[in-house]
DNA sequence: GTCTATACGGTGATAGAC
DNA sequence: GTCTATCACCGTATAGAC
């Protein structure tokens, strides 16, 4: 693995985060990884929005494995999804409200005028919908009821992130752990 | 009301619900609006922030008379908030994915970078809520039950809205629509 | 492969005629 | 109050030396 162009992946993931697509300058990329300008356009020749397509798929895998890693570790799907929840209120808080829901800012951005960029949103939030589906099925219930719930859940914590990162306090995002465990545990399986 | 001064505020309402605050230049607002640009600085001295300011505020007033004026239409809560919410999808998918969640973006870009934006998106959510929580607390729930309710269903749909614009379909947000009126007609009354 | 210098367009903002 | 002309700057992208 090539570690200039890879770092290059790795800081356009940060920015994005906390800027988003439009915000994120070219020049700030290289000034915080190193990087000359000649090197981004060696490794990336179409351009900023192919290093930001990359920039994106790798995010939706990573922040997939984690949600696989974390709900692991609970068997209860209910508290699983309660305490990986509250560990993104304090991921977020801990990041000065700058991190927490990596993909959004550009999905939102980019949902009609970038149809490459649109695309590879669509696809990692599909990765992490099936990461939370995957916790679910284990759980007695079935492939669609899961996915319905996987979307439902991914939609809570995104909002949730918004709303935390703009009031500047975790308290939504636990507020959104606690509905959805008891929201999970309420339910009926199949 | 100014009209030169008013459609510039109204022009830039539109462009940020797509757009986001970045990506919105003042030459696209002026173009659409049909405004010069000497008039911009005007009626908005402090450029861009002040008129975003603003036109957040607006956005933030309208969309809570929005939710009361839909919420009023049925009396029972879950079914009011469901049909409220099928009404956004379908909003959503009229418009092409282009609109729903009108200050999304700009607070999630601005959280961190400009107090003056970042403090009006928190007032205009907290309009939101508020107008949720009316609901609930006509509907027998306490004021602190009501509105950690409302936070969590504007979380819910403001997430419901990013995965409806990223996969062009109003799926999404029809989901949450179910799963919320569910949630609120399950829950015992205080 | 890596780097510097530069092109070119668009940005927010300003000055000053009328 | 309204408009035009123009500013300085920064964005992405490219050319070409080494």
């Amino acid at each position: 693995m090539n570690t200039t162009r890879d770092q290059i992946i790795e800081t356009t993931c940060e920015l994005l985060e906390t800027y988003g697509y439009y915000a994120t300058g070219l020049n700030q990329i290289l000034a915080k990884s190193g990087t000359p300008k000649g090197s981004l356009y060696y490794y990336f020749p179409e351009g900023k929005e192919e290093l930001t397509s990359e920039a994106i798929e790798r995010t939706g895998r990573r922040v997939a494995e984690r949600i696989k890693h974390e709900l692991s570790k609970i068997g209860d799907p209910g508290e699983a999804i309660r305490s990986f929840v509250s560990s993104i209120a304090y991921h977020v808080e801990a990041s000065g409200f700058r991190a927490g829901g990596p993909l959004m800012i550009v999905a939102m951005e980019t949902a009609t005028s970038s149809e490459r960029l649109n695309l590879a949103c669509r696809e990692a939030y599909h990765l992490l919908q099936q990461a939370f589906q995957e916790k679910l099925i284990a759980n007695a219930f079935t492939e669609a009821r899961a996915m319905q719930l996987a979307i439902f859940i991914n939609a809570s914590i995104e909002g949730g992130i918004i709303l935390s990162r703009t009031s500047h306090s975790g308290d939504p995002l636990r507020n959104v752990a606690e509905m959805l465990g008891h929201l999970l545990n309420s339910l009926p399986r199949d």
